[in-house]
RNA sequence: GGACCUGUGGUGCAGCUAGGAGUGCACGCCGGCCUGUCAAGCCGGAGGUCGCGGGUUCAAAUCCCGUCAGGUCCGCCA
């Protein structure tokens, strides 16, 4: 139908005979005897010239045979990729007509979401969306050979699966022959992957769908892709490997340059350096510890168990009005207040001006400078409280005050090592896990579990790029003592257990091969890639934050008789 | 469940603080002119329940209350 690109046209085609295909970006008509069409397809635009008689309006769909010539000298158009050629001598036929599209097929036209998701199909024709699908095609392209390289086995698992009550809400499916019995849509292949290995497939992969009936946002849609992956016979570093080889592999693809190696750090430096888990290391700016200035402080405001700093490079203008919104800021993060210090230099000496500086001592002041590395113009702030809070607010407030579009800068890949076994304490009195619950315990640590939980450190990992969390991972217990001594930390009785992962300990008890994996979010990679702020860029057919798809309409009712055929009755609303 | 931002011809915006006739701008659309344009140009024209409902007022796009939709965030996401 048609014998090229329009994008990939140019001067070494020049006496060729083409048939183009595509829609009519623009046209420029000069009266009966001379319009300048410009043809779009995938591969981007071209000028045909045509007969100024023929009928056409934007988005029609036509072929156009003729002959591509140079420009007469003078016409080219450099902002156009085939600015130097162009196609004469034109016929076109009108393969579809077409309406005039809601909104203009331009990169620059700046739409409202919901009727971009409303008109979807015509959004997808501009040259961004294209690109965004394309660069996620070549992504997913990469990573599969990444891993085939290192001969792990794509297998599909079900996504018809059995309720596991723990983690993210479940999207549960009614059974028409099991009546009142319900499938649930998988929150990830985790258990599939795990009875995989058990079952032989010692490295095992797949780009998995994973679905969550939980609140979207900018990162997160009900339904996302992973990669998911598995394997035994492996250490931590071996799964860090595999997976860093995909990602490398992947950004390769997508920008040209490989990054370099991607540095770890432990959990605990994460926190200590940057207030997260999820460090953006594009920010230059790392908090401080001010124990040192503080450990031994009369004021009131500074003694907690922890003193963390943090300097705003330049912040030292920041008006009372914009020091309060910060100290409320802080507050809302959960600090009892923030303490701030604008730096400023007088007769050549370092001068702070704060509501605390008339009762700092002079050994607290010079070592509050020296520490923080303050110069004159800049603005210090210091959270005192315990280690965690005080280094998550200011963690927090580096983020919002450092902020920068996701797509600029280097891209910069972290391996978050050592994640604590457990998070918190809950209300009845047993850890909360911080993974899930068949994340492997450190083995330096693991003799703690009873006696100080908070303190075991696990064998679970994070990848982080540019401050979004990518994906998780862990090494998982293979053996049903360990197993066993971890749902009695968690407080799952034996019952419990069976009840709820039987089948998975029923499997182990046939011979479990020690195994660690990963998973890590396509869709949240593909959009730091493609510069978005929003992975529903990167989607062809995205939900809004409410969960709706204004193109299809859905969620819908069902017709009464499909309901009484699932056996099921609506309530309230 | 909560906080904040946005909603005005097909699209993007201005108008709202300080109420006075649907007023304006750009693009698109329709018609006309035009043989080298490229975000073509020139002339003319059509197109609107100001998201929806209620209230205040002589008078509401504008002020107040509610509600819906879209977005950002908190909760939530083992």
């Amino acid at each position: 139908m048609r014998t090229g690109l329009c994008g990939e046209l140019g001067v070494d085609d020049v006496g060729t005979k083409v048939r183009l295909c595509g829609w009519v970006a623009r046209r420029r008509e000069h009266g009966e005897h001379l319009a300048f069409v410009d043809l779009r397809d995938r591969s981007g635009i071209v000028q045909c010239v045509v007969d100024g008689s023929v009928e056409l309006r934007n988005e029609y769909v036509v072929a156009v045979s003729g002959v591509v010539r140079r420009r007469p000298e003078g016409m080219e158009n450099p902002s156009l990729l085939t600015g130097e050629v162009e196609i004469g001598d034109c016929t076109v036929e009108v393969l579809a007509a077409a309406e005039p599209p809601p909104f203009h097929v331009e990169d620059r036209t700046d739409v409202d979401e919901a009727v971009r998701l409303r008109h979807r199909y015509v959004d997808l024709r501009r040259p961004r969306m294209q690109a965004n699908l394309r660069l996620r095609a070549a992504v997913v392209s990469a990573i599969r050979r990444a891993m085939e390289r290192e001969e792990f086995c794509e297998v599909e698992t079900p996504l018809l699966w059995s309720p596991t009550p723990e983690g993210a809400r479940e999207f549960a499916v009614p059974s028409r022959l099991h009546r009142g019995d319900f499938y649930v849509l998988p929150q990830s292949p985790q258990i599939a992957k795990q009875l995989l290995m058990v079952g032989g497939f010692d490295r095992y992969y797949q780009i998995a769908r994973c679905l969550r009936d939980e609140d979207l946002r900018a990162d997160r849609q009900f339904e996302f892709t992973q990669l998911d992956m598995e394997a035994s016979f492996v250490t931590q570093d071996d799964v860090l490997g595999f997976v860093s080889e995909a990602v490398l592999d992947a950004a390769q693809c997508a920008t040209g340059e490989r990054p370099p190696p991607i540095e770890r750090m432990t959990w605990a430096e994460a926190l200590d350096r940057y207030g997260t888990d999820k460090p953006d290391l594009r920010i230059e700016t790392e908090l401080v510890d001010l124990g040192e200035a503080f450990g031994s402080t009369e004021v009131r405001a500074l003694s907690a168990p922890s003193v963390k700093g943090l300097r705003i490079p330049g912040g030292g203008g920041t008006s009372r009005a914009g020091l309060d919104a910060l100290g409320e800021r802080a507050r809302a993060l959960g600090a009892k207040g923030l303490a701030w210090f604008r730096v400023a230099e007088s007769d050549g000496a370092t001068t702070l001006d704060s509501p605390l500086a008339r009762v700092l001592s002079d050994a607290e002041r010079d070592a509050l400078v020296r520490v923080s590395a303050a110069a004159p113009g800049d603005l210090v702030l210091a959270v005192a409280d315990d280690h965690r809070t005080a280094c998550t607010v200011l963690g927090q407030l580096r983020v919002e005050l450092g902020a920068r579009p996701v797509g600029e800068g280097p891209h910069r890949y972290v391996w978050v090592v050592e994640f604590p076994l457990f998070e918190t304490v809950s209300a009845d009195g047993h850890p909360v896990p911080a993974h899930h619950p068949f994340t492997m315990p450190h083995p330096e640590d693991i003799d703690r579990m009873e006696t100080d939980p908070l303190s075991v450190r696990s064998q679970a990992y994070d990848l982080v790029l540019n401050g979004w969390e990518l994906g998780s991972g862990s090494v998982r217990i293979h053996r049903a003592d360990i197993q066993a001594r971890v749902f009695k930390a968690l407080g799952i009785s034996d019952e419990d257990a069976e009840a709820r992962f039987g089948f998975l300990t029923g499997a182990f008890r046939f011979g479990a091969p020690p195994h660690a994996g990963f998973a890590f979010g396509i869709d949240r990679l593909v959009a730091v890639l493609a510069g978005e702020e929003s992975i529903r860029e990167v989607i062809a057919f995205p939900k809004t934050q409410s969960g709706a798809d204004p193109l299809t309409g859905a969620p819908k009712p069902l017709p009464a008789s499909s309901l009484a055929e699932l056996g099921i009755r609506i309530v309230g609303g």
